[in-house]
DNA sequence: GTAAACTGGTTTGCATAACAAACAGGTTTG
DNA sequence: CAAACCTGTTTGTTATGCAAACCAGTTTAC
């Protein structure tokens, strides 16, 4: 395979569903987030928030927080340093592949 | 949602995957690829590379044509401009992206 | 001339994953 | 005190990626 195309098959598979790149790029451009805010910015159904952050959590891409507001739970939701990484590298992959297939 | 991000949720998946984006990637730079070539290229299974393109074929994204080389079956791809224009679409959707997203 | 190995793929079976509906624990409202 | 509401999680279904197994035909070896 043409080296310039190699990146294609090594992207990272977490990072790159786009339900959690979205959720991801939210969160690198705050410092936190709860569960709500999360769920109005991405427009996905709480089951699916619960699911794919569970994932971002168990990779060591977000750190997640149970607290209370007031009475009711409050889940927030911060990017953690590998989880930066991670989507960095990812954006390094497909701007490369990008500038490798610019037409 | 913030506008900028949009796009993400657009996504074709169809061309998102990695193996069929490296498949349609690869095509968008030949006239054509037969089938062997395509999986040297790409390092995909037969099965895995059989799969794909059937689906790349369904979308109308590419088109196959069964020969014979000799005796022996020959399978020529090549991609459509329906699969041209959906991969264009894609890079830049992923063009826009980073643009929004640059640190 | 036929059995074994090879060629060029396709189909099948399985393990993951995405998705939304249903559920759950607690709280406020009437 | 029961019904509706809030904040999420679990469950069931469907789709998807993957490679092993398979298949039709061809060439090679004996």
């Amino acid at each position: 395979m043409s080296d310039d195309l190699r990146g294609l098959t090594e992207l990272d598979r977490l990072i790159h569903e786009p339900a959690r790149l979205l959720i991801v790029t939210i969160l690198s451009t705050v410092e936190s987030a709860d569960f709500l805010f999360l769920q109005r910015e991405t427009d996905l159904t709480k089951g699916n928030l619960s699911a794919h952050l569970s994932k971002l959590e168990n990779a060591g891409y977000v750190k997640i927080e149970k607290t209370f507001k007031g009475k009711l739970p409050l889940t927030v939701c911060k990017l953690t340093e590998a989880g930066q990484q991670a989507f960095d590298g990812y954006r390094q992959q497909m701007q490369n592949f990008i500038e490798k297939t610019q037409s």
